[in-house]
Parts: C-alpha cells; structure tokens; sequence
DNA sequence: GTGTGAAAATGATTTAAATCATGAATTAAT
DNA sequence: ATTAATTCATGATTTAAATCATTTTCACAC
C-alpha cells in the first residue's frame, strides 16, 4: 500500500497512528469522479490502484485533460492554498485511492520535514512535467505531439503483462488523445494510422501495441521527420 | 526589499540573520542570463527588481518562454529535486536578484513551517498557473491566445505610471509572444493589428497601450467571437 | 445470434494559419 | 546625420489540419 509505506517512511510511530487513524479508503469504477472542480477541499488522496485522468475546465465549459495518474501519485495537492479544488479527478478504470483530511496531513507535515521534501519533491516534478506539456504544446506538429501521448501512456500505464509484448495496459479513447494533444479526434486516429503504416504500432480495435520504442522516441523528440 | 520581508515574516531574529549574512545581491542587464538550463544548482533567487523571462528548451533546440517573472517572485524553485536547473532565466530589463545557496535556504526551511506554507502556495499557485496555460494552448484559437498574452504583460509587469494612460510598462517582442503562444510572429502582428482596428489596443512603435481591457478579457474568456 | 449504440476509421471540403517574400519603420552604431 | 541592423508590418501563396459527412467496426445487451 502507497501510502502507508510513504507515511511509515516519513513519520515518527504516533503520527503513523495519527495516519492510521484518520485514513479512509475509497472505491471508484471506470467514469467515477473522485472529485470535482469547485469543490470544498477536505483532503488529499493517495492513488493505491488505478488509473485516472485529473481535468480541468475550459473557456469554453468542456474538460481539459491536465494529467494523468496511476498507483502512486497524489491528487487533490492542489487544494493547498485554494479553498475549493481547482481541477476533478476522474477514474478510467477501478480505482482505490486512500484519503486523508487536510488538516491532519498539515499537522504531520509540520512535525516531519521528511514528509515536506517528499511534497516540495512531487511538486516540483509536477511543475516540471507540466511545463515540459506546455513546451510540448508550443511545438505545433500534431504527430509529434500524439507520439508524446503515446509515451506518456507508456509512462504512466505501462504494458500488459499478458501474452502480447507491449500492448498497454490502458488505452484512453481517441478523443481524450485529441484533449491531451489539443487538436481533433480524427486526427488522432489518422496520425495512428500513419504510425501503423510505419510499423511504429499495431492497432487491435482500440488496443494499441507499441512496436518501434526506439523509433517512437524519435519522432517524439523530432529527430524523425516521416 | 521583497526577501528581506519574507525572511524576517517567516523567521525568528537568529535565522533572519543567517539570510544576512549569507544572501548576496546580483545585478543584471536586458538580454543578461541569470542562470542556465543545465548548470549546478547553487541556490535560489529572489527578484527584487526588474523583468525576466524563464526559458526551456524544446527538442528543436529552440528556447520556448515558460514563464514571466517580475519583482517580488522566486527563480530557481525548480531545482529542489534537480541536480541542475530544468530552466534558464534572461533579465528582460535592468534585474537585481538576492541569492541564496540552496543548503542554507533548505536548513531555514526545516526550522521555519511559516516559509515552508509560503513555498508550497507559492509552488501550488505555480502549477496552477502552468495548467492554465497548457489549457489555453490547447485552445486552438490564436486571438484568444495572444489576447491572454496582453493580459499576462498587464499582470506581471504592470501599467506605466506616467502620461499615457495604460500604457504597458515593459512590452516583450512579436517573436517572444508568438514564442509563448505557441505560433509565428506574422500571425501576432496580424492579430495586433485586428485588436488595434478594434480599439481594443493601441500601437506606438513596439509599444502597447491597453484601450480597452474589459472588451480584451472578453476575448480572452471566448466570450467575444470577432 | 441479432440489434443497438458508441467508438473508430476514412474520404471530401473548407479554412485558418504557416510559410515565403518584400518593404517600412524603428533602433543602434559610427 | 548616414548607414546598418533589427524589429515590425503586409501581401500572396501554400499547406496542414479542422470541419463535415459517411461508413465500418466493436462492445454489450437482449
């Protein structure tokens, strides 16, 4: 379990009870919302299992993919200095998170400056990866940018470990590739079928295999201009 | 002085002294690197005056503008968990910086929760204002884009306070606006131009005055389609 | 199995923005 | 002041991707 392990590692044996104490575990199915923009902060949460994509509204009232998380990472940090969290949080498959109140996570963080490297830590890679999307974005070439979703789907999904080598263990719709990208759907799925025609994936319905890593990486950093 | 008055908010008189005794002040010219992408991260600085720009470079070798930064802001924030600074800063105008090393900032950290809460809000408002422009990016329009831009420069640097009324106090170049919106030079002096027949801006020379701030928001919120 | 709805795939057309080309204006240098 | 250099400005052309319109495939329910 993530979080135990996190808080066992960070804090003295009565605040682990603390944590133990005033934990709570949740279950999301696919499409669930964990939490939504504009609601009272009241804790953080510990991804346990799943995957999920973090949103965030728009100008023009649709969502806006901003990330996407797995077994590990932390939601809802956000809500730090906002009363009310600025961004939902959307389960893509089952999901267990743990959840902690805020001002018991504050009341540790005070007394364990291990547990504040960890956050100043997470957040600056946050920082970090948000601002190598937005560069990401700068760049305008749409192939480039939907060979980045596919790495990032690798990244924080993984492979399958069944029989088939490099199938990914979740694939996001076509239309949540278009949201992250920021271009359409149909795009997407003919930038696919270019990377199929290349031999760079395979498709099998909406599955994805990954069977050129190397080559992928190249378009993605555009050292491959076809 | 913006970091004298943090330290001495944020710490008792001993620590306050340790700053003292440690900062240094650094000054620097427009067109000036503060520091690089790439180098050793010694510590962290504070602006007490001037404009910066803080660049990252993309996969075409190219600088891409991440941020905007101004008097009382941190640089170097990124480097907490980095070995080497993820980002360079360029003064835009005439800068003055305090330094801090980084081992001596961290020992403050761990003896102050004050400046830890102001460093996480500061991080937390950070990764909003990051998510905020990766929405904007994907937002496909380039006169919402370059609209939000005019706004940006109106926030972090502010109207000049002589004559001309609303008169931006810094104007960053066409070719750094096209840089942070994510499209060519051509495109932002086109859209200036439509905002300028518009009244909504005026030109003089390079320099920008705001007419009409209310109608510019409205833009920049899509709520103004022409 | 068959039906229904959603998601994926493709083709045709339009459009907006990049690119290319050139010229004007502003700034800096001698 | 004159020249050179940089930045700003516009027009013409090309191109890539959005939009629109259908068709196909897939997944799930009955």
């Amino acid at each position: 379990m993530f979080s135990l392990k996190l808080f066992s590692k960070c804090c003295a044996n009565e605040w682990l009870q603390v944590f133990k104490v005033n934990k709570e575990t949740f279950y999301f199915e696919a499409g669930q919302r964990i939490f939504s923009e504009g609601e009272v902060v009241k804790g953080i949460y510990f991804v346990e299992k799943g995957n999920i994509k973090v949103l965030s509204k728009a100008h023009d009232k649709t969502d806006k993919i901003i990330r996407l998380a797995s077994t590990g990472m932390i939601l809802g940090h956000r809500g730090f200095n906002a009363k009310r969290y600025p961004v939902s949080a959307e389960a893509l498959t089952q999901t267990i998170v743990t959840f902690i109140p805020l001002n018991v996570f504050l009341s540790i963080l005070k007394v364990s400056p291990e547990m504040v490297i960890y956050l100043l830590n997470f957040m600056s890679d946050e920082l970090q990866e948000a601002e190598l999307r937005m560069k990401n974005l700068i760049i305008l070439d749409p192939k480039v940018r939907i060979a980045i979703i596919l790495l990032k789907l690798v990244e924080v999904f993984g492979y399958q470990k069944k029989e088939v080598k490099n199938l990914l263990s979740f694939t996001i719709s076509r239309t949540d590739m278009a949201n992250m990208g920021g271009t359409t759907y149909e795009t997407v799925i003919r930038t696919l079928a270019i990377f199929k025609r290349d031999k760079v994936i395979s498709l099998a319905g909406k599955e994805i295999v990954i069977l050129n890593e190397k080559k992928l990486r190249q378009i993605a950093t555009g050292k491959m201009k076809d």
